[in-house]
DNA sequence: CCGCTCATGTAACTGGTTACATGATTTA
DNA sequence: TAAATCATGTAACCAGTTACATGAGCGG
């Protein structure tokens, strides 16, 4: 049960969602998710499909479309089964920790750089995240005009971060300019 | 230059901060910090280390404590010219990216649990992350008293997250409490 | 027909984890 | 003096990445 790990769980919820889909599906929607963490790579999804497969949360069937052949995966009832187990409580505290940050982890380093360049660091940080913010602000209305309700919350809590991170640089540097003035 | 990892450009950093420092002080850091993104496990420290001064990025030294062996290792003037290279401007695309969110993760497949079970989640949720936001809290008061500035500084961006998590999960509650009344 | 994207895969690598081993030092 | 914890390490493993290989179908 506790066997899967988080990719796994999150392909598994993938196919829940799409329903009977390719491991090329699941790739693309890794590859167009505005989130990194996962690349989607072939190297991790196949493989991974298939040892879905074999554990029993998947299964799959060939279809050749044309003189193409293409393999198609649905959930199992076990598979679903271990996915509303993942999803529902009890949370794993982890899940509720610190959340990474790779502009928060330089900026318990910034005192290495000169003064005069640390505003420097908090502007471009900031710029660069309202640059990403639109692309969060475009997925959002996408799921909203899906009606994936689900989805479009989760992006909502994205959205929300970003607009936390922005202000909490946007502070950052009102603090760091009183300092160094 | 490009060639070192994150963990490892942390560790460079972790060592810049406190100056010169065994392995085991470096983990203890990762241990106690409210981050869980690295577990700083002895495995991973100890040959980072030495990998890291075979580069040429720390220096250590062999000092023995009473009959106790033990190294500490230093940053050298080529490892503060790497950690304030990758700290400064230009930063990545991918670091203003959408962070990881296992909570959110969990809310796009919220729609397989019965929606009695939703607001239960949601709920759950929010309490843990209370929890954690009083340990967060705790070491932001520890760092603004160590006139750590930037470190305090990196924790008050953890703890807006955090907030807008809370704000985020409350706000979703309502939400469905609205489709499911 | 050439090049691009679709689509499915494999192989080698790698950074970090878990688990183990060992001995010194402190505390009950 | 026994147990706990400090401290330094090693070894095996593993999930996911990068890079490569292959071929179908399609648009210019």
């Amino acid at each position: 049960m506790g066997d899967l790990s988080e990719l796994e769980l999150v392909v598994l919820g993938i196919v829940w969602k799409r329903g009977p889909c390719t491991p090329y599906a699941v790739r693309k929607e890794f590859a167009t998710s505005p989130s990194s963490h996962w690349s989607g790579s072939a190297g991790s999804i196949y493989p991974l499909v298939r040892r879905l497969e074999r554990r029993g949360y998947l299964r799959s069937r060939r279809e050749s479309q044309g003189r193409r052949a293409r393999r198609t995966y649905t959930i199992t009832r076990r598979g679903t089964a271990a996915l509303r187990r993942w999803v529902c409580p009890p949370l794993p505290d982890e899940a509720a920790a610190i959340t990474y940050d790779p502009i928060r982890t330089r900026m318990y380093f910034l005192g290495i750089v000169p003064p005069d360049r640390q505003s420097g660091f908090l502007a471009e940080a900031e710029a660069a995240l309202r640059r990403q913010i639109r692309v969060v602000q475009a997925e959002c209305a996408r799921y909203a005009g899906l009606g994936d309700t689900f989805s479009h919350l989760a992006m909502t809590g994205a959205l929300r971060i970003m607009r936390a991170r922005i202000a909490w640089l946007a502070n950052a540097r009102k603090s760091l300019g009183c300092m160094t003035v």
